[in-house]
DNA sequence: GCCGCGGTTATGTATATACATATTGAAACG
DNA sequence: CGTTTCAATATGTATATACATAACCGCGGC
């Protein structure tokens, strides 16, 4: 089929108007040309200078106003944001597609599940109030023969009662509860810890040594769905995450 | 004149339409009504079903498009994605404030500055292709009298030559650059790792004792300016990253 | 001087229209 | 039968226009 690449000289894509407004505009402030506090042109002004629409200036400024990087106030104009909080895009995949991704094939196993009225530190973890039902549930994830990742699960029984059918030994509960459970909110929790005998014993790692501890709460539509820590040994694992000041 | 206002009961807030069709489309897909793969209707149907140009729906699905929640197939339509990986917005604050919003008072120390050619681990660790000068730096960040981080940190002087003139006694070099140079992109690292004797020195705890470490190169412009990585006695710190779908 | 009122201005939203572009499916052709 | 061509279709981008809305400004009346 089409060996018609694009054999052209000309490397840069081509830009449509408004994303080449925004680009501009985004690198005039990244670049500190134009300082917070700022005003940048009014509408009228980018219309004349681009030879366009206004609405097509509206478009690049919009997307500017809602990536941060401008506000937008009437009467008065557009104007440089001063630097918000750092933040960064942190991304948490499935643990198949993390190992598969480092080209091991992937192997899960149950250890246990224990259905059981939720205990203090149950409902601590799910900040649930009453003592409903949950599931709780140890797991492991496999990269070839080590052992990648240890699990360990509370479901909330009340909010999915399906789960307390469901023997979790063919499927990881994450990606079952991710088929089934709509999410609305989830909190991480990322910190670094010394493995306990069980852990170590998990892991296949020494007592002590030094591990990734990844934990997630999980919500939908208010109600708490689930709790899963992941602990990684050291060597096996680093979470990456990238920030761009996003360019709309 | 035309007094003519909707002086409706309703309370809710006034929505613009599009923003009505996009939460509409976002609820659906986020409730599980419309599963991914599914074809959501044609920009034309939803013309006639919210009964307003095309413009209006198209600008709808084409933020939903952007946030990543459908995709757009010319000729075919538009389509749920399938949950693309979960995403988190990390918060990562200036030492100083989570110090700070410990209550513990803050103190600063520069343990050592060198300036060099880069090295070949230097040029690793920035991504510099070239040996330019580059300053190295150790510092700890105390919460009351107990270290709380170390940070080994290399600044590209062909990037940011002012650095050079900068003794870092008095101010940490996060913060001052922050001040300075505006970054245009950013990248994290974590991981658990064992402390070696050095660290274990500077952060007053036991060699081989777990520890959370946090690199961030940073870039401004396609240029690499820094790279940073700050250690945490596992008690000390934990990272918390929240996440809320977006509804556009 | 102070208050209110209306006009001016810049942004916010929506419309109808036009043409470009990618893709698909079917017709036409060798 | 396979390949090429073409038209239909849905999205992508841009325009000119219109009116709404918020905020500011100055003018005039008290």
């Amino acid at each position: 089929m089409s060996m018609i690449q694009t054999m052209d000289v000309d490397v840069g894509e081509p830009l449509s108007l408004h994303q080449r407004i925004l680009s501009d505009i985004s690198e005039r402030i990244l670049s500190g040309a134009w300082a917070p506090g700022h005003r940048i042109p009014f509408e009228h002004e980018l219309t004349a200078e681009y030879k366009c629409s206004r609405m097509t200036v509206n478009k690049a400024l919009s997307q500017l106003a809602k990536a941060g990087l401008i506000e937008r106030r009437r009467r008065s104009g557009s104007f440089v944001r001063r630097p918000q909080s750092q933040a960064a895009v942190l991304e948490i995949h499935d643990i198949r597609i993390e190992v598969e991704a480092l080209g091991l094939p992937y192997h899960y196993e149950r250890v246990a599940r224990h259905k059981r009225r939720s205990g203090a530190e149950d409902r601590t973890l799910l900040e649930l109030d009453s003592n409903g039902p949950v599931l709780a549930l140890e797991c492991r994830h496999f990269a070839g023969k080590r052992p990648f990742a240890h699990e360990q699960r509370l479901i909330n029984l009340a909010a999915v009662a399906e789960a307390a059918n469901e023997e979790f030994f063919a499927v990881a509960p994450g990606p079952w509860l991710i088929a089934r459970v709509p999410w609305s909110a989830a909190e991480h929790r990322i910190r670094a810890v010394a493995a306990d005998r069980h852990i170590a014993a998990a892991l296949d790692i020494e007592a002590g040594a030094a591990c990734l501890v990844v934990e997630r709460r999980t919500w939908s539509a208010e109600h708490p769905v689930t709790h899963v820590r992941f602990t990684y040994a050291a060597e096996s694992h680093t979470l990456v995450a990238r920030f761009t000041p996003s360019q709309g």
